[in-house]
DNA sequence: CCAAAAGTGTTTAAATTACACCCATGG
DNA sequence: CCATGGGTGTAATTTAAACACTTTTGG
């Protein structure tokens, strides 16, 4: 017994998003207050039914640009589901993907599908609707494995920042401790980042440096990828 | 403007399933001829479109049982793809998956979308249709990453194997050489395999040890992951 | 001069690499 | 007895881990 081909034409595909903000008391997730059914007035992942005539990555892009008012935001593809009855209204998959934000350049914007949208810490996550814990725990594990590949945990600091900062951050994301003689050689043996001779001011203690990423270096290893033994 | 909800049902999606046999002749992928249009009589990934009532896992996984009679298949899904126009009738998003097979145990039964069935060494695979190479280099570097965190391999080796075979199968996987004596050290060293005291017989040299693959510590390796140095 | 965080090197242990010869079987 | 692939250990090098005190600034 064969379908005819307009019976498969039925499903809608959404796209959600669980995005990573970076503060120094710790890693963030920004979620919405859902402002439409179904699930109104709960918080959620961002996200959103894709129209027919818009990439999948664009339809994902799209979302946290009218969200955060940010142009150009660091993001991968995380995984499909596609549970029969994952969605109230009908046969939804949902393309998830994982974004990486610096919290200071991100203006929220709810727009008209929700209410409100906040920060929260990476450890007081409300229950969410539909799958969305399972898709939040999903992207967790995956920027543990991502940012050990990959020099994108920059994508959550501010452009200038001290080794504190970035091992703080390290730290936050992998849910571990570093030595920190034994982190700063690593990560400068890696050459990822350069010393910008500026420091920091107005601290009640030595002020350290500041450094930024190094441009040349970071798409070499976005292209090859390296194994961080941290 | 906003779309009412039913302008979001209008969509098709599809799995598509890169599957990985092993033989002593290197890495292979089993495409299917297709029998129907669109892109009838060419080669493609085996895949099919998404019936509204079957969740997207048991969907790929009914693909290949159909396809080569086996009832559990490793898979593990790659990525999304979902351009606007990648497929000529209409908006369809395609799931990828890839899949681990014992290339013997497979017994090939092309049904009713394929009119034939063949597995192509790695090296050797034609121009396919949509975006099927795009999938099939994104699954063989994937391949590569996991092979190297879970002991995932073993799915493409017969339940009894040669430390030798073994290395083969490491070797054309990762693309690479490794050194006899340090493999073997390793790989005994990680407690992945338990010599089963039998030989092989009918072999004009030496007869090897016929190795399998140790269960506790395969569930406990592929639910922590690992970091394989090879 | 005190508090607070920044900065810095060496020693020890562990892991990885390089490398060459003898062994068991079938024909 | 020969051809074929199987099997084995050690030394050298590299990499990772452990560990404590001095420096600079603001208040």
């Amino acid at each position: 017994m064969k379908n005819a081909l307009s019976d498969y034409f039925k499903a809608a595909v959404s796209v959600d998003n669980v995005v990573f903000g970076f503060e120094k008391t710790g890693l963030k997730i920004l979620l919405i207050y859902r402002g439409a059914e179904p699930f109104r007035d709960q918080w959620a992942l961002p996200g959103d039914l894709i129209s027919v005539d818009i990439d999948l990555v664009s339809s994902a892009e799209k979302v946290l640009q009218k969200l955060t008012g940010l142009e150009k935001i660091y993001m991968e593809q995380l995984q499909t589901f596609g549970k029969v009855n994952r969605h109230p209204y009908g046969r939804v998959f949902t393309v998830s993907y994982f974004a990486l934000i610096k919290i200071e350049d991100a203006h929220l914007n709810p727009s008209s599908w929700a209410e409100e949208a906040a920060w929260f810490p990476i450890n007081e996550i409300p229950n969410l609707p539909f799958d969305h814990n399972e898709i939040l725990e999903f992207a967790k594990s995956q920027l543990k494995l991502r940012i050990r590949r990959q020099p994108i945990g920059f994508e959550l600091l501010p452009k200038l920042f001290t080794l504190t900062e970035l091992q703080n951050m390290y730290e936050s994301v992998l849910e571990t401790q570093f030595d920190v003689r034994n982190f700063r050689k690593k990560i400068l043996f890696l050459d990822f980042i350069t010393d910008t001779g500026k420091k920091e001011n107005c601290v009640a203690h030595r002020p350290a440096k500041l450094f930024k990423y190094n441009a040349k270096r970071y798409q070499k290893l976005i292209e090859n990828g390296y194994e961080l033994a941290l």
